[in-house]
DNA sequence: CGTAGGTCCTGCGTGC
DNA sequence: TGCACGCAGGACCTAC
């Protein structure tokens, strides 16, 4: 689920229950996710109070009182619920425990948030928040998208005689950071760009429209999350979900939606991942 | 060095 | 209804 916007829409939607306020317990139901958490996590978390949350490609730091920055990865599969605050008139219940809430972290008005994750592919971590840059995970990340250093001239550098192709170069968070499988997806048929070709042999100019297309993508998606977080009516407050219009995403065998063009979208397997495309309107 | 493939996990949809 | 299989929005690690 989580990519780029997916993952600023739930730092949004957790952002305003933990920002200013004190982790009064941290609830952590088990030794580890993708890694083992890391030492004395819980009074490390306990008694603190959040400064502020910031998002980093697809990690959210939450910044501490104390000095130290939780960083947060969702992995594939994770998930944040919010409950016991209210949203206008409607006050969200805490939910029934369910299957793999690893973490819970209850603050000090009431309201909590649960992270929960089946697969098990994320992280959480600790870090002296002055020395975050330099945290493993963080250290070799490429620019941010929606950020100034990621340029036209950035990409092409960037891409300049990779054999590798174009779709796994966009997935590589150290060209790029933020983009998953989906939006490289969305980009490319946006860009007409086959997946599987050579990133080092695509010409400057299609490179570099690529790099307003990626920003369109991720910004549209950021704010379709946005707008669905808004509503919460029908909502049992798990954030980072929503209804977007994919063009090519898990559409395989259905039709292509430029006008004009009869064919298909394809899906391949690119280093073990799908790749959906059109094969008309995609070279 | 760059690149391809395996791997960690659980859950869900599909076909028999 | 049960079961096997393929697949899932990430990304590190290893082998070539």
């Amino acid at each position: 689920m989580p990519e780029l916007p997916e993952v600023e829409t739930v730092k949004a939607g957790i952002a305003p229950v933990m920002q200013g306020h004190v982790i009064a317990q941290a609830e952590v139901n088990r030794p580890n996710l993708r890694w083992p958490f890391p030492e004395r996590m819980v009074d490390r978390l306990t008694g603190k109070r959040v400064l502020g949350l910031r998002r980093r490609s697809k990690y959210i730091l939450v910044d501490l009182d104390s000095a130290e920055t939780l960083l947060i990865h969702l992995g594939m599969s994770g998930r944040m619920l919010v409950s016991g605050h209210t949203v206008g008139e409607f006050h969200h219940p805490h939910p029934v425990p369910a299957k793999h809430d690893h973490v819970v972290f209850h603050m000090d008005d009431g309201a909590r948030i649960t992270f929960n994750d089946a697969r098990r592919f994320g992280a959480m971590d600790l870090m002296e928040t002055a020395h975050q840059e330099d945290h493993w995970l963080i250290r070799d990340l490429g620019p941010e998208p929606l950020g100034n250093a990621f340029n036209e001239t950035y990409l092409i550098e960037r891409l300049k005689g990779r054999n590798t192709p174009i779709k796994s170069a966009l997935l590589d968070q150290r060209i790029v950071s933020g983009l998953g499988n989906i939006y490289v997806c969305e980009v490319l048929f946006r860009a007409g760009i086959h997946p599987a070709r050579k990133a080092g042999r695509i010409s400057a100019a299609r490179v570099a429209s690529l790099v307003p297309l990626i920003r369109d993508v991720l910004s549209e998606a950021i704010a379709a999350g946005g707008s669905s977080l808004r509503d919460y009516r029908q909502s049992d407050g798990e954030l980072g979900y929503f209804q977007h219009v994919f063009q090519v995403y898990d559409r395989e065998g259905k039709p292509c939606v430029t006008h004009g063009c009869n064919k298909t979208i394809t899906r391949i397997v690119q280093s073990g991942r799908s790749s959906f495309f059109c094969p008309q309107c995609q070279r």
